[in-house]
DNA sequence: CTGCATGTGAGAACCATTGTCAACGTGGAG
DNA sequence: CTCCACGTTGACAATGGTTCTCACATGCAG
């Protein structure tokens, strides 16, 4: 049984406040900030719960650190800008069979997969190559 | 100025040997293993060197190990038993053309993109469910 | 060959994350 | 409503990958 408490409600409500990806972490001292005391631990077992709930969607940073967001039950993957961060999201249906279809060839059932792509956007670009 | 070393030498040659990613920890052990004696601090250097060099290619696992590759190798995608752990390379040229159209379309340049397929193999599944 | 800047490595430090466990509090049963 | 089983919490310790430290070793320019 799942009960809700106030610690995980205060946790799935900073997510509700907030736009794009934040850390356990961060939003352990967010709370923390608000006057909500809630444990450290706590904090990630929520996190992770949110995230086994598909209500929240989880990416790693290149130093490691885990990031989740709020995100649409909505399938898709992730756009990240290798120098800024910038995240965009995008969908695939067609690599979804594709995905789908090459597991089925190998016997594989019950199939889920992970698809990041990396690049260095406009903005960043620009920013690095300024003469001319 | 960049030194040859045995070092590096040993963890270069460990990835033109092995297909696939591979940990820093994995190439220290694999190196003890061998007889090399190189300090692990000395791999993660190494390893960190020739990823900025652009000899390899790194991504994260979901446990947030760092995980390397010799980039010049073949591109392809695995498709891993999560039970088992057995993994299968599959290539998708569509999924790569797919994946450079949609960067592009968001002003994404240099791209490079991780895409991992998990499932239960048939094995496995079988193994898991033998009742009637 | 020599000087010395660079590389090495054993171990400590770091830090995000996970485990531990006694105390707590939710929520269904009575 | 009250009880109390059991899911939940949180301070703290433990883990484990990665990075730092620093004394020592060693490529390589001159």
């Amino acid at each position: 049984m799942v009960r809700t408490t106030r610690q995980r409600t205060a946790v799935a409500a900073v997510f509700d406040e907030l736009e794009g990806f934040h850390s356990a972490q961060e939003v352990h001292a967010r709370l923390r900030a608000g006057g909500d005391s809630v444990g450290l631990s706590t904090v990630y077992r929520a996190v992770q719960a949110l995230a086994d709930d598909g209500e929240l969607d989880s990416i790693r940073t290149d130093s490691g650190e885990a990031l989740y967001r709020r995100c649409s039950t909505q399938h898709h993957h992730h756009l990240v800008c290798r120098s800024c961060g910038r995240t965009v999201e995008v969908a695939g249906p067609a690599v979804e069979r594709w995905a789908d279809r090459v597991a089925d060839e190998h016997g594989f059932a019950d199939i889920s997969h992970t698809l990041e792509i990396f690049g260095t956007c406009a903005a960043c670009r620009n920013a690095v190559v300024p003469e001319s």
